[in-house]
DNA sequence: GTCTATAGTGGGATAGAC
DNA sequence: GTCTATCCCACTATAGAC
């Protein structure tokens, strides 16, 4: 993004931006500000871990440079806003931080065409899910015997 | 990382760099290779996630550009050598993507200065390799009530 | 609040001599 | 394989008129 085609965008000239704001670091803040508080309302309008890996891979993928901007520029109030959601939904601050990085380390990954083709994308989303959903606060795994005892697995 | 400031650590003129890589994109591949080899070697001294994590993110944060570039720019013949350890740690190619997203993903958030503290830093590394660690094939997790009938939770 | 014009910087890439 | 010299582009930011 340069203030050039963002200006151009909006249908005036560059250096009119710089009446709004005093440099391009103040205005990608409130960009980010922005787009943490909108994607935080998309997160609010569904539940589930898989819901929000739906939503927040869709909204990446169709922002690419909002979603770069949001991780590197955060207001703090914004981001609170947007984690809300996952940290209800995991009910643990610090799993909620992780589910954060894998989503964002997902979407930069598939932007950068680390994938080979979209269902190797949708089956690491699942992987991950999977493990955040899963992840009990147990430091050591129950063995495999424990699931097939009820006849799962 | 600039053509000028790469080539004046290495004590030459910048235009001499076009005798050895045609652009500055093939010297980023390169350097994607040689970088994803050295961090593939690094992971197989050691194993375990725990140990694997510590080494990632160890290595990503004495070598920032060489994470961002190693991510964005892959060759898949290094990308393989590297990806063996985790994949052989996790057993499962979806999981071991997942898992290496979410590891790009703590380190770039952490660059990005998004963590308050190295406390928290580190909780959050613990609580995705615990994810990963404990995450079973299990379409559904089981009950709270299944652990607790073991006397965990 | 918008414009035109422009200063100043940094960086990728090439030409051609040695 | 290295150098000097240079071109060209994209970008941020400011000055000053309307």
């Amino acid at each position: 993004m340069t203030m050039r085609r963002l200006a151009e965008r909006l249908g005036i000239q560059a250096p009119s931006l710089y009446k709004h704001f005093r440099d391009k670091g103040e205005l990608e803040e409130a960009l980010a500000a922005r787009a943490l508080d909108e994607l935080g309302r998309e997160l609010e309008r569904a539940a589930g871990l898989e819901m929000h890996g739906r939503i927040y891979r869709a909204w990446a993928l169709a922002h690419p440079h909002l979603h770069r901007l949001m991780a590197e520029r955060g207001g703090e109030d914004a981001e609170a806003r947007a984690a809300g959601p996952i940290l209800a939904a995991l009910g643990d601050a610090d799993r909620a931080r992780a589910a954060w990085a894998f989503a964002h380390g997902m979407v930069e990954l598939e932007l950068a065409g680390r994938f080979r083709s979209a269902g190797e994308v949708e089956a690491a989303w699942a992987a991950g899910i999977r493990a955040f959903r899963s992840a009990s606060t147990l430091p050591v795994p129950p063995a495999p015997a424990v699931y097939r005892s009820f006849g799962v697995d």
